[in-house]
RNA sequence: GCCCAGGUGGUGAAAUUGGUAAACACGCAAGCUUCAGGAGCUUGUGGAAGCAAUUCCUUGGAGGUUCAAAUCCUCUCCUGGGCACCA
């Protein structure tokens, strides 16, 4: 009898499988159907986590079981290698970002091969490669062609004394992370890619995909969708022969217009500087607006409860409404990047406004009473007034204090009045979006080049798709020069002839943003080593068609950006009739994060890392593959418990014991039920992904298994079977070293069950009166309700409860049945 | 402040989706085995009372619907995650 000795059984087969090439997916398999399965590639940070290992893991259970089921599954891997992190090391340790990733991704690959899964290594993908990276350059231009990519000046946290942007991530407290130095926002030229355009699609289309609801409802608020109007107001001016001037809000509630009492617009916005003549209280105003310039859009939302804001002295504008003079305010609550830039203000019927209207005695006029307070049918009596008004009445309800709209109900009255006031030229429907254009600049040395050429004559020119990929200079500061990337350091990079012209010009020193990078990585594995296109369309129609990627798996934290960022670009290959469907991943699923032992967030900081190289020697990959699985649900993760991992370690160690040691029985098994049930429920936990209580039935199934006198060879076989997926080195030693068996478990069908034979004929049935459970009873299946009541009349135990009869008895048929005295 | 999850034994959790609450596992206790063990095996293990049969209580809290609620409804209190005060 041998030992279970998984680091030897687990170096073997990863190997062999490995030299076998086992997990290759074949492109155009004709007797196979094809299963594009999918994790998100991961970031090469250094070592491998616990984290990676549950994300993993899991969708390898799920990639195998398909594997088993006789589809040709492509399970890629790769590595999203651009980043803040490289460029950190670079600047801290002075190592080059390429060395410090490249040497990351090595030891990553090592620690990948450990967690047993089967990934196919043969279309690895890595974004920082000049050969992918070309590719995102060429998807750039793709943009640029369409109209999708446009330069415009937008705002990015400045460091004044190092003299460069920063990241969100190295303000910290508001404050440069190197320096310490206030950071603040400047405006500067920078690229974006014209997402808002497919707002729409984008949300029409979440329909059509099967996520889970919470990711979906996320992203729908994410575009944030809302139907309203343009309200214009008009500049009130003394001088009568200026030109008209008009300030436009966005409003979703129009019905409020006569509660307008106040208009605010965000410090930034511009009308502010063209109105400066008028402002008798400037030098308030432009402090006011330097402190908000020092705050990032975060900062500024975060500030709950004190609502600041300065009014624009000597500026009046006219409620389009009722013809009142109403003041203007300056306040950072609002915000220049969504829909004017500027509000109109009805404090009694909006939170916010209310809280400033408050704070700064504004008045607060009420126009709209709750249905049920409202009396008068012509809305001449107010029910409820204003100043009484503890806090503002938010909800639909009906116009009063509105003129002719007095008495019409919200609902109504946000067309009508819109209606209205277009004739005079005044409003218009609108369509609005929370969704803003992507942000695609970075003014950092690791990531792709722009590809484009600044030309004096002919200005913004992109780079020939034949001169691609524009290649990463050697350069030796990595930090940001004067707002420009580090790449503006590289004379021999920054100038070039114009593709256009032929006249010296400047290259563009930007790069993108990773998530470009990640935003089409899913159709590279379909063709990873195609030089002449960014996929072959032959093999993008065999692997993403129907639906896209089969099943995506990866962690809750990018329900948005990622997930909306490669929607969009799949939806733009689409339409250039260069994606063969317009949703990358039909199908997804989130794991869970699992937590240090404490609860907390792992962090080297916090010491509270679990390291699973360690525990892989100590336990083996398989047991360690299983027990993440097992903790609990796998959407949730939750925290480690270091000494949950023995008893997986045990159940295998039993399984081992009786796979190698097992005297046979020839009659038919004991456990036929037993065994139909735990196949059914292990197929089918996996399929929901599921995978702790597929392995608690397998685990039910080996303790009946082992009370049983005798073995029998179909019961270990196919507990073998099931086990594979959860822990392959394990079953492949037992069936193809133990059992001599020919080729790999993983090419064997998987265990069918049979439906005839999952359900017990004895059971027995829970016994209630006034719905509590008294006792059981056993009996045949599809025993009849005198019958039961016939064997409770006759039972010492519970015929007491029935003294004094019955009023009214529930029979639920095989289950239960309850006497309601 | 808003949005989304989630609160079940000492711990991770399960519950056929309204029908026996606590499967499976960890831990703990006792016994066996071992030179010894942080190894293995057996038994027990939600709480309270009782030698026992048994009884009562129990799914964050308070109400409600129902013959029957961890599950559905209302309110409320915590915990975790996300956020862009979105007009």
């Amino acid at each position: 009898m041998s030992i279970y000795n998984p680091k030897e059984i687990e170096q073997k087969w990863q190997k062999r499988w490995k030299e076998d090439g086992l997990y290759e997916a074949k492109d155009f398999a004709k007797d196979k159907k094809k299963f594009y399965h999918l994790v998100m590639f991961p970031y090469p940070s250094g070592d491998l986590h616990i984290g990676h290992w549950y994300n993993f893991v899991g969708a390898d259970v799920a990639a195998r079981k398909k594997m088993r089921d006789g589809f040709n599954v492509m399970s890629p891997i790769g590595f999203d290698a651009f980043g803040l992190p490289a460029e950190n090391a670079a600047i801290k340790r002075g190592i080059h970002p390429k060395t410090w990733t490249y040497s990351n991704m090595e030891t990553m690959r090592g620690q990948l091969r450990t967690t047993g899964t089967m990934f196919d290594w043969s279309r690895e993908v890595v974004t920082c490669d000049p050969e992918y990276y070309k590719w995102t350059q060429w998807m750039f231009l793709k943009m640029y062609e369409r109209g999708l990519a446009y330069r415009k000046k937008a705002p990015a946290n400045w460091c004044p004394k190092d003299q460069t942007v920063l990241a969100n991530e190295q303000v910290v407290d508001g404050k440069c992370e190197r320096c310490g130095t206030e950071v603040v926002q400047k405006e500067i030229n920078q690229w974006l890619f014209k997402i808002t355009e497919y707002a729409d699609r984008l949300l029409s289309d979440l329909e059509k995909l099967d996520w889970p609801e919470q990711t979906k409802t996320m992203q729908k608020n994410w575009i944030g969708r809302s139907e309203g109007a343009i309200i214009k107001f008009k500049v009130k001016s003394e001088k009568l022969k200026v030109k008209e001037e008009f300030i436009e809000v966005f409003t979703t509630r129009a019905d409020t217009l006569f509660g307008a009492t106040y208009l605010v617009l965000a410090p930034e916005h511009a009308m502010i500087s063209h109105l400066k003549s008028r402002i008798l209280n400037l030098s308030d105003v432009k402090e006011y607006i330097e402190n908000a310039k020092r705050k990032t859009e975060l900062e500024r939302l975060s500030e709950d409860k004190d609502k600041t804001g300065v009014e624009l002295k000597g500026v009046k504008v006219v409620n389009p409404a009722n013809g009142e003079e109403i003041p203007v305010w300056i306040s950072d609550y609002v915000l220049g990047s969504y829909g004017t830039g500027a509000i109109m203000a009805v404090p009694a019927h909006d939170e916010r406004d209310y809280d400033f209207a408050k704070r700064y005695g504004l008045q607060i006029k009420e126009v709209i009473i709750p249905a049920s307070h409202y009396a008068d049918p012509r809305g001449t009596e107010t029910q409820i007034h204003a100043e009484l008004l503890s806090e503002a009445f938010i909800e639909d309800g009906i116009l009063t204090d509105s003129e002719k709209f007095n008495g019409v109900t919200s609902e109504k009255a946000r067309e009508e009045i819109v209606k209205w006031l277009e004739v005079k030229g005044l409003a218009k429907k609108k369509v609005q979006y929370k969704l803003r254009d992507w942000l695609i600049s970075r003014q950092r040395y690791w990531g792709v080049p722009i590809p484009i050429i600044h030309c004096e004559h002919c200005g913004i020119v992109p780079v020939k798709e034949s001169d691609l990929p524009v290649e990463l200079p050697e350069v030796e500061n990595y930090l940001p020069k004067e707002g420009q990337s580090p790449l503006a350091r590289s004379e021999e990079f920054v100038n070039a002839k114009c593709p256009q012209c032929g006249q010296n010009a400047k290259r563009e020193t930007d790069t993108m943003d990773t998530f470009v990078c990640s935003s089409w990585y899913f159709f590279r594995y379909a063709d990873p080593k195609n030089e002449k296109e960014f996929a072959n369309k032959k093999n993008l129609d065999y692997w993403m068609k129907p639906a896209g990627v089969d099943l995506y798996v990866g962690g809750a934290e990018h329900t948005v950006l990622h997930l909306l960022y490669s929607r969009f670009f799949t939806k733009v290959l689409y339409d250039a009739g260069l994606s063969p469907v317009d949703e990358p991943f039909g199908k997804m699923r989130h794991q869970g994060i699992i937590l240090g032992p404490d609860g907390q967030k792992m962090s080297k900081s916090k010491g509270n890392v679990v390291d699973p190289d360690e525990l892989v020697r100590d336990f083996g990959a398989d047991a360690v593959r299983m027990y993440l699985l097992f903790m609990g649900p796998y959407e949730l993760g939750g925290p480690w418990n270091p000494r949950g991992l023995v008893g997986i370690r045990r159940f295998l160690d039993r399984v081992w014991k009786i796979s190698t040691n097992y005297k046979l029985q020839t009659t038919n098994s004991n456990l036929e039920i037993l065994r139909n049930k735990t196949i059914k429920k292990v197929t089918e936990d996996i399929e929901d992904l599921k995978f702790h209580t597929a392995i608690a039935s397998m685990m039910e199934y080996l303790n009946e298994m082992e009370k049983q006198e005798s073995i029998n060879k179909i019961d270990i076989e196919t507990i073998i079977h099931l086990l594979s997926p959860f822990a392959p080195h394990f079953a492949e030693e037992i069936w193809q070293e133990i059992w001599k068996n020919k080729q790999s478990v993983f090419k064997e069908p998987w265990p069918v069950f049979d439906p005839k034979k999952i359900q017990e004929e004895n059971i027995s049935i829970a016994v209630q009166f006034n719905g509590k459970t008294r006792g059981m009873l056993n009996a045949a299946r599809g025993v009849s309700q005198s019958e039961i009541e016939d064997l409770i009349s006759r039972d010492e135990k519970l015929k007491k409860y029935l003294i004094g009869g019955p009023k009214k008895v529930i029979f639920i048929k095989d289950k239960l049945v309850n006497f309601v005295i």
